[in-house]
DNA sequence: GGCGTTCTTGACCGCGCGGTCAAGTGATCC
DNA sequence: GGATCACTTGACCGCGCGGTCAAGAACGCC
């Protein structure tokens, strides 16, 4: 499905996919039929399959490209800052401010963790985000700023609340970004450099 | 649907139950139908539609069930525990051991909160569950032990911790429990009791 | 204006879905 | 043994799905 487009055609492209994002994050994927999103663009359902080659490969299309997104915003927001615990909170800011304008997405995102046939192009993504951050908390560690545990667990807990406390205080609750962004900083910094109690 | 059931129609309903529960957690909600539900226990589909009205409440059953389960998991492992801090801990424990024990059920949670048909169901049973922690994360404030943030927010950043670590490592890596469950909490009291830096 | 390419249409196909139901089987109680 | 109730069967129904395709429209280029 690799076809030359014009800028019409390019056009087209990502109005077809925009208007699935919306649909799929209503409806769900599966309920989300390719009639009614053409219907609902007002277009022919051939054009669905001239820049697709089916339902399965535009929502793939649209989990690799979220996450090219995401990966992106976050290397932006961390550039060249040298301190590597600033780095992480940079990270967290511009993960959490990327959910925010990305609800839809996100929502597919996390329905495709729950799917088999998408699970893959999914781990790959959080992987590579992961690898990211755990180089900073490693070098957090060599710092004796961030406590001595494994990088790759710290690394998850930091997504897990970013992602947790965005999804739930922002989307769900229409919280301020910024102060679900404190928080989250807030109490990552907290489990990363550790002062465990008793 | 509240059928009388004998005990031989409580152990079939049962069963219904937990094959679907597996069958919908490896192929997904949508695309297992209730034939193949039916035809892998080797009955007829009068069988399905005799124990449950329709495909959708079957979910919604095992949505409340799995709800059920877990927060009397909770409760249990809390017990009589007077250290509001140390009840937190046992609470982490205890979620993260139900996960373990509870994949495919874990997946269908994370499916429904995708489907806007299913996420008030959930809704409920996670604000129940935040509302517990909640309570003790305020007593923790009171006592001076946590530092004093908003309780809900702390509640949603330990249960993101503890779920998203559950998943990651105890059901995609297949790592001990144990040592997830003490990573979890060595994070999240760090979290709540801070010690934030510069 | 002519021609090749890109794009669009919508009727059509076969299939498998969720759900129904008339008929029948087995247990239990009197 | 007959009545009642709990359960089971599987053929059947209508529908809407994902996907196809022959026929054209619109564009770009000479």
């Amino acid at each position: 499905m690799n076809r030359r487009l014009t800028q019409r055609g390019r056009e087209r492209r990502q109005q077809l996919m925009s208007y699935a994002i919306t649909r799929f994050a209503e409806n769900g994927y599966h309920p989300t039929s390719v009639a009614e999103i053409v219907h609902g663009l007002g277009v022919g359902k051939g054009v669905f399959y001239w820049y697709f080659a089916s339902k399965e490969e535009l929502f793939l299309e649209i989990l690799r490209d979220a996450q090219r997104q995401l990966r992106r915003r976050q290397e932006a927001a961390i550039a060249d800052e040298p301190d590597p615990v600033r780095r992480i909170e940079l990270g967290i800011r511009a993960s959490i401010a990327w959910i925010d304008e990305n609800r839809d997405v996100v929502k597919l995102l996390q329905f495709a963790a729950t799917e088999e046939r998408f699970a893959p192009v999914l781990r790959r993504g959080q992987d590579v985000a992961v690898a990211d951050t755990a180089r900073h908390v490693k070098e957090g560690i060599v710092e004796g700023r961030i406590r001595d545990l494994d990088p790759f667990v710290l690394s998850h807990a930091v997504l897990g609340v970013a992602g947790h406390l965005a999804r739930e205080f922002v989307h769900e609750r229409s919280q301020s970004v910024d102060d679900v962004a404190e928080a989250a900083v807030a109490f990552c910094l907290g489990g990363l450099m550790g002062s465990p109690p008793d």
